[in-house]
DNA sequence: TCGCGCTTTGGCAGCGCTGCCAAGAATTTC
DNA sequence: GAAATTCTTGGCAGCGCTGCCAAAGCGCGA
């Protein structure tokens, strides 16, 4: 192994074409496996492109590419947080696509503020990738300017109540809470509360109670009580909210939480005080994490197509779907608290 | 509103500069604020740019810029999963300090498999980076030489014990599993058992492993047994493994996981089979996730500081930080389990 | 009024790559 | 054997931007 010095320039394809004894053009064909050469050249190409360690330049290559619209392989993601394991489950589903379609993900974290995404966007377009994948279907009205005059195709995920810009994946929050809330009345619950994190940020969860309560209206019923904390959904909150809303509220007879973690955090709070689950005390998730699933009892909550959505979008850009809504559905997990 | 065809051509630099009757030159300072010129040029390119609803293009940017060596404003990423919470931690950390300074990062996740980041470092050095950043010290030779010829700044994250390639920001995980043997010793434990995943891919829990079995030795004693999942860590495998080594070695009276999953896995175990934590089995973990705090009993484990090196590895690239170590310790995390 | 030094400005050559085109080589057809 | 067809190939323009340079504009003292 030799001493390696940084190189002063790095290898282009130029480089390459004279060590080939070949043109650029025949380089460039050779290494895309596009347009037609000789196996002699080809052969060639590739043995000089391995000696001097040639990586092609994709800044240059999308540049150079189709300058009409969609230059790049890259793909930006906004997402609006990565505490929540939703998202980088989401994450997971569509990076793993994107890669085996030759894309490659610039991510950004709104942290669910609309000013941050747009900031997010604007420098994400600046990039000029294939596409823009978003999470649920508010944006500022900058931002949709933005994306309407970049030309590229969007996708938003997670959410399917309401118009999307163009491809939206997801399943509708609103028929979550809402099958929740019927989930709960069937098993004869009367008094029920609702646990969730910051309603203003989290829309979606925001649309999940208003199913929920649109639910329980229909039955006659309404909200017991509800309890919200400033805070991010953590199972910490979750805990110290369920504390909370039984101290003040203590018939509550079953409780619907803003999200799995929430709900855990409330289960751990029942361990603590000795409230026998389901029986002094239901819950309801959201979700349907991993963890919830291995506890003592399961949690009773709803299963979310979070890695197909992620998938999903990822397919629909490769395969140029036409715009409109890809409602993927979601699931009872019956579970042992409910 | 007007109908909004998506334009043949998106907006360039030279359309602005007709558009505010300048030349490109001008318009160019003027967007990056840099160069002078005068008050007047600035309000017409800015008004220009505005009304033409200028996106710059950084692809075109960072090609021309400083062609030597770090052109673009992009930082790649690789991280072996989503799923593991320490990484999207390390993750947030990383995203929120680079974009601060002016950085998209481009992320990939390998899977653990050091095969597919060697694919992966290959493709994210092609959008010529100005910096790549890695988990753990370990790469193929190939990956190696690729970094080393890209010429660019390195960091590696989470991992210290060895040497690294250019900067890397992390803590011990051999000390980690040292200190948490110590402290079971301390507490009296002396049938001391190990509950992990799969140790041939994830190298960190390895490590963490070695070092926990060197205290052991230190004090005379050895590992009472170990139960390996092949599985990825999950609180489903914890369960299941704690539940198979405790068929199998029913004297253990404390348990090392892998991880906090795992280890809330195994918990949840305790919780269904009713063995007294910690006194019928001490539970240790580690990582101290926001989950294992508002456990009833909160866990035992080794706090680690994943959104400040995520941080830290965006600063060290910020700052222009030497080749080196950056060591950010480990804390005990008390907590009731063990 | 002239000349000097400073600020401001526009033109132009690339950055590395790809698409297009036309020329040359190889192959086939009659 | 000549013409027609196909396959290979290299040259060159240009993607949108920035850096460099020289020219132009400006303020001010002599």
């Amino acid at each position: 192994m030799t001493i390696h010095q940084t190189p002063s320039r790095l290898v282009t394809i130029a480089d390459v074409a004279r060590e080939a004894g070949v043109g650029e053009s025949t380089v460039s064909r050779v290494l895309r496996g596009q347009g037609s050469f000789s196996k002699r050249a080809g052969e060639r190409v590739l043995e000089a492109a391995d000696r001097l360690g040639y990586v092609p330049n994709r800044l240059a290559g999308s540049l150079a590419g189709n300058a009409d619209s969609a230059g790049s392989q890259l793909v930006g993601v906004v997402i609006p947080s990565l505490t929540n394991i939703v998202f980088p489950d989401l994450l997971r589903g569509l990076t793993g696509a994107l890669d085996g379609a030759g894309f490659q993900s610039v991510v950004g974290v709104s942290d669910y503020d609309p000013d941050r995404e747009e900031a997010l966007v604007a420098g994400l377009l600046s990039w000029r990738p294939a596409a823009l994948v978003l999470t649920g279907l508010e944006h500022t009205e900058l931002t949709v300017t933005r994306l309407r005059a970049a030309g590229i195709r969007i996708v938003e995920m997670i959410d399917t109540d309401g118009p999307g810009l163009d491809i939206a994946v997801g399943f509708s929050n609103r028929a979550v809470g809402h099958a929740s809330a019927r989930h709960l009345i069937g098993r004869g619950y009367r008094r029920i509360a609702y646990v969730g994190h910051d309603l203003g940020r989290d829309l979606r969860a925001a649309k999940r109670l208003a199913g929920f309560e649109a639910a329980l209206a229909e039955s006659g019923l309404a909200l017991h009580a509800r309890e919200l904390v400033g805070d991010r959904s953590s199972a910490a909150s979750g805990r110290a909210a369920l504390e909370a809303l039984m101290a003040r509220v203590p018939d509550t007879d079953a409780v619907y939480f803003s999200n799995d973690d929430m709900a855990l955090g409330g289960y751990f709070a029942c361990l603590g005080r000795g409230w026998a689950v389901p029986e002094r005390l239901a819950l309801f998730g959201c979700h349907a994490l991993d963890i919830t699933e291995a506890m003592p009892q399961p949690l009773s909550t709803m299963r979310t197509p979070r890695l197909a959505i992620g998938r999903a979008a990822a397919e629909a850009l490769s395969a140029g779907s036409p715009p409109g809504t890809i409602d993927l559905g979601f699931e009872l997990s019956e579970g042992a608290t409910a």
